[in-house]
DNA sequence: CGCCTGCTTGAACGCTATCAAAAAACGTGG
DNA sequence: CCACGTTTTTTGATAGCGTTCAAGCAGGCG
């Protein structure tokens, strides 16, 4: 189950996702080269690992569907949640670029994604100038939410980050189409939260709680509901990024 | 003297930088049109912001000499530093690719930039597909450093992330020869060591102090000389990345 | 000399961690 | 459907790391 398999495999041209709001669309070059390109597909289950850190990953992936996340250990396994994963997201950049992945990653729940051989992924920069620009959007993009997440780890207290992080991650799930407003069920689990905020398992526990106190979220077995983004945006004093085109590979 | 001025320049191909170890060769027409695409350089005092956060800068920069730090602010005042450039850092190019900058960049010492035109940065992907890559990894790269702070703020105690951020920072000068291993003098002062901690000016100082007790610090009128990174770096549960080629644009 | 910025120190407070344990939700097999 | 083990959430009490407040000191510079 490690492998990619092609029975629901599907030419790009026609993939749904490209389908959402919002993605950019492909000249029929291009469509056929990242046709090309796309050497399969990878259904995994909740809790999977999918890539480890300091492994040689001979895949890049781009979700297609579910959400996962990205995290890294210090030796000791203190745990730090970097980023979490959406559908148009790319996955292993950084392992193509850098030799070494550097960070793991997980499912969060069943997972679809498409997979790209990492040994024919530097044609992209010789055959499409647009291609090889979206990667780069693509790297800039998750630099700049990094750059949002260490100011919120960094300055915010335990209530503002909580608030943060559920607001982006609620407008997140919404433009990648894994959300509704009126579905607006987040599935992690407070351990989760606890490692992306940099807070131990039992003040991350009351901080939520002061949360649903204030009516901005419910807690609902195993995740939570977001129930006023604006509101938990503006405790947080952040606004969401404001959503132009974006690319999808 | 915020304008670009031409009277220092020189061609890209007997930049000085580029004779540091470590910098991959560029081929003749790489050379040629890295040249053309260099449009000036500035030179900036220490404390002079290079770019701030929410504007549209028309300019891409890389770092020739000097070091500057990149940051973000909360609205109420709180700011949040997100690394340091050195020699050979690309700089705007989130503000390229995403229209605008989120972040804001300073100068720390007295530095010296090579100018790139904006409006003219596609044509690197046009033109050449080693440079559209060279752009990626550094992107890519930024993304890696982003994470090791992210790792760092939100799980080491106040002891390792000082020393984390202090080993990070002298592997970084002596790679990018802002340092030597006799003269490893950080330009910091103990604010920005806070603002880069997420920890309060009083307790980054008595943190540095408890360094320098232990001999791995020596805190020299501002800014502080390293004297044991391995030893700062087995505190923090940090290795150092061993050094491969990279890329200068 | 005097101001300003940056560093240092001590004391009190409080946010967050840790410890410990219970309750609730979930999954599984009988 | 119930019983049971496991994971997740919840709660209370205690301890400690880091903040805030408040000074004082040192050094650089006009």
């Amino acid at each position: 189950m490690d492998a990619p398999n092609n029975r629901s495999m599907m030419k790009c041209e026609s993939c749904v996702l490209r389908s959402l709001n919002g993605f950019r669309a492909l000249d029929a070059e291009e469509a056929k080269f990242v046709s090309d390109f796309k050497s399969g597909e990878l259904t995994c289950e909740p809790g999977m690992n999918l890539i480890s850190e300091g492994a040689y990953s001979p895949h890049l992936y781009t979700v297609l569907d579910g959400w996962g996340f990205r995290y890294k250990t210090l030796e000791d396994g203190r745990r730090q949640i970097l980023n979490y994963l959406v559908p148009g997201d790319m996955v292993g950049l950084q392992g193509a670029m850098l030799e070494r992945m550097d960070h793991s990653i997980d499912a969060l729940t069943p997972m679809r994604l498409c997979v790209f051989e990492r040994a024919r992924f530097l044609t992209i920069f010789e055959k499409s100038a647009n291609l090889a620009f979206d990667v780069t959007w693509l790297a800039s993009r998750e630099e700049r939410l990094l750059d949002e997440h260490l100011l919120s780890v960094g300055q915010r207290t335990a209530l503002e980050r909580a608030a943060y992080l559920l607001a982006f991650l609620y407008f997140r799930g919404l433009r990648s189409g894994m959300l509704s407003a009126a579905d607006a069920h987040l599935p992690l689990n407070q351990g989760l939260i606890a490692d992306t905020l940099g807070l131990s398992l039992v003040h991350t526990n009351k901080t939520l709680k002061r949360l649903a106190h204030k009516g901005m979220i419910a807690w609902k077995g195993r995740g939570c509901n977001v129930l006023d983004p604006d509101a938990l945006a503006s405790l947080a004093q952040w606004t969401p990024p404001k959503g132009g085109v974006r690319p999808l590979i």
